[in-house]
DNA sequence: TTGAAACTGCGAACGCCGTTTGCAGTTTAG
DNA sequence: CTAAACTGCAAACGGCGTTCGCAGTTTCAA
């Protein structure tokens, strides 16, 4: 009952909760390594595979060993989430005019949704936001700092270009399904636009363009009350 | 082996295979009331409610059973969507200039995702493009018709406004989750953006005026080879 | 020094899930 | 009239997340 992992109270997020407490045998894993295995799972097989079972056999544990270190697979999934956006981190403070070191941003969250697929499957819990995910954040933020919008804008502009990105992820993934084999007649001017040559140029800077005209509809300087 | 669910060769889309043959008894339940329970059940209790076991409760059968009629729970889900996605139907042709007729089409898909929180949760599977979604995106390129841009930069601003709406959905439906409850002093960024008072007005026109730039940055005329 | 308390790993179990299977009964085709 | 094709149904299978109890280990306090 007063276990450090599996106290009664309402649980604490992970994030605050300690890793163990001082009294028994040195445990045999880390959140780390369990982190560290469940991502290279997801990786290599998708977030379907990373069940616990799973996760614990790459460890040759059991199961149930594992909630000695986590109270929830939702626990593990926003372990496994801040770890990756921890990637976002090492870069060069990335300077110069403030959208186009937002467009920086957004080029490698999409890359790092590329690396790590399973993002997609898990970014739309609302549960964590990690400390990786909170500099991340916090980051953006200073890059807009030479704005002067309101802060709600700046909060907007954030959120949105992140969901553009997940957005772009998702079509890039979703790319090879192929259409319906369904009756096409009933759809006219479907069928017209399928007739057509299937499109020249993949328009290569539709990222950019996207997002730069978003940031900058999103991001303009002082629409208190103006129509 | 030769039944009509559960034929053995590769499995025909949900949309073409038949309801039932010509033999046996008449079936007591059929697609339609399958998934009417389905879509009450997760208007009411969201998406994790639907399961088979619960499908079947509620119409007073066994899980097994439903399998006389789909053949899969994924089924289920493609079927559920069409169904909600053919709420945006019987709507006066929506004329006019073509921004503003989109417009409108996003709004009602706005309207749409509020209705049945659970297409949030279903709708990146990739799947399923049922009849009622196909006429959806034909109305969609019935709209942009008078546009002369090419076929694919429909294609791509009619999928980047379902995403963006989705994004607002979301926002929408994650509104109250609070903030991290994490030690903000290493963030000095997000401290100080959160000291600030906490915005004067929500900025009510953000769907309309994200949509307006995106759209119309997507559907420019002629943009084949100008940087 | 000793004993309780707090931890460790582990294996078995619980309840839920999607799905399959076998069976008894019903309707139709030939 | 028989055989095939269907019906509903209950039981079972394997997998999942999670809980629990147990035996062993380490630390702290008396």
């Amino acid at each position: 009952m007063t276990d450090a992992t599996t106290g009664s109270a309402a649980r604490q997020p992970i994030w605050t909760r300690p890793h163990r407490g001082t009294r028994g045998p040195a445990p045999t894993h880390s959140r780390d390594d369990i982190v560290t295995a469940a991502i290279a799972l997801a990786d290599a097989e998708g977030l379907g595979a990373v069940s616990m079972r799973a996760v614990a056999t790459a460890l040759g544990t059991g199961a149930g060993s594992l909630y000695r270190y986590l109270s929830s697979r939702d626990d593990l999934l926003d372990l496994m989430t801040d770890r990756a956006v921890g990637e976002l981190r090492s870069h060069p403070p990335a300077d110069g005019e403030p959208l186009d070191a937002m467009l920086g941003q957004a080029r490698r969250q999409l890359a790092l949704y590329q690396r790590h697929p399973w993002l997609l499957d898990v970014a739309h819990r609302t549960s964590g936001m990690g400390p990786e995910t909170l500099a991340w954040f916090d980051d953006c933020l200073r890059i807009l700092t030479p704005l002067r919008c309101p802060v709600a804008a700046k909060f907007e502009a954030i959120a949105m270009m992140t969901g553009v990105v997940t957005l772009f992820a998702r079509n890039a993934a979703a790319a090879a399904t192929g259409l319906p084999a369904l009756d096409l007649a009933a759809y006219p001017h479907l069928a017209a636009a399928l007739a057509q040559p299937p499109a020249r140029a993949p328009r290569a800077d539709l990222f950019e363009r996207t997002l730069r005209s978003l940031l900058a509809g999103l991001l303009a300087a002082d629409p208190p009350t103006a129509t």
